[in-house]
DNA sequence: TTGTGTTTTGACCAACTGGTCAAGGCAACG
DNA sequence: CGTTGCCTTGACCAGTTGGTCAAAACACAA
């Protein structure tokens, strides 16, 4: 039933995904203007409604399309491989998700300071799949294979690291005074979940 | 020159301030609209702005009084102290600041993922502040009294992972399904601080 | 009680907000 | 070439925004 979607449909509606996205990730949903988000997309306001028929619309397309790729480098790490290894390749992903992606992070992380208002059943289905994952660890804890940790600070220091290299972006600039910190903060976050996790 | 302040004008200016960071907290400060402080203060708009002159003037006296407690902890760090048990009880501290003060929190990261816009000459002088830090713990590390770690991004760990339990509560309440994260979180900073930093 | 300074408010304003609509511009297929 | 259906827009709307102002309500000391 829907239909085959034209070139200049295709265009548009990317040009406004992603002006959305410049857009609502730094003013979060509030703050942001459609006035906005059509300049940024180079368009006018009602051609904007022409290709979205709401504010909430453009924001809430955004946030699912986020949602499959943020949640994608947890669901593929792997109870069978190696702890350590397995544990350090999600960080070492989550981390240039925030690298490559930093906006979608922003994005994230305003949705989460306004108490997560337009997620919906979003929270319940992240809390299974990290359910699943903590068992995962809380196995290779018990086998001895890793320190004793609670599994659920583990991904909260793993989130919150890597986030905050997307989010707090200016701050991390304006302390190292210097340019791209991603090296360093990989071979940073390296020593420190070996360590955190040796058994 | 300035005027005594009266009772009632300290029990309002005081009143609008708190209302003000519960609702610039939230929506960050274009999200954020007057009359939602002034409802949450129980005070009308044009009362309201008897006592600031002005939306921008509230947010300000947020930031700069947010920035005072929010740099103390740090400052506390002392170079001639056990190394561990002063970045321990920075970290400690920092994360006192996130249960206590959670909405100062999101104050604060809120304008970061505005590009700090209202912050001024604010970042400059925090780049002081760690800069002289940074080297105290070089200096402990050359000493061989912790581990060779780039104090940076030791600074971003701590920053991050104890900002996360106040701008990220509804995820982490989500998660653990639970209410107070902030025991285990202690517990836990404690094991991955002393193994990262053990020399 | 009265007078003076402080506090509060209703009415108002121009600019902006998300959104509508009818009419015009355009591509492209016949 | 015409015409059919997609694309774009100027004008417009009601509600909201930050902010003003004159007048009223209040506190309180003399």
């Amino acid at each position: 039933m829907t239909k085959p979607a034209t070139r200049i449909q295709k265009k548009n509606r990317t040009a406004i995904l992603s002006a959305g996205l410049e857009v609502f990730s730094q003013f979060g949903f509030r703050g942001a203007t459609l006035d906005q988000i059509a300049d940024a997309a180079g368009l006018s306001k009602p051609n904007l409604l022409y290709y979205f028929p709401s504010k909430e619309e453009i924001h809430q397309q955004l946030l699912t399309s986020l949602l499959s790729t943020w949640l994608d480098p947890l669901r593929q790490m792997d109870g069978a491989g190696d702890p350590i290894e397995e544990i350090l390749g999600y960080a070492k992903r989550k981390l240039d998700l925030s690298r490559d992606y930093p906006r979608e992070s922003r994005l994230f992380a305003n949705e989460m300071l306004q108490g997560a208002p337009h997620l919906g059943d979003t929270m319940p289905a992240l809390k299974t799949l990290v359910d699943e994952k903590v068992k995962v660890i809380n196995g290779w804890a018990k086998e001895g294979k890793i320190a004793a940790i609670d599994p659920h600070h583990l991904m909260f220091l793993i989130w919150a690291q890597t986030q905050h290299y997307a989010d707090f972006d200016v701050q991390v600039r304006a302390v190292l005074g210097r340019d791209d910190p991603f090296p360093e903060a990989f071979a940073f976050m390296e020593h420190m979940l070996r360590r955190t996790l040796a058994p």
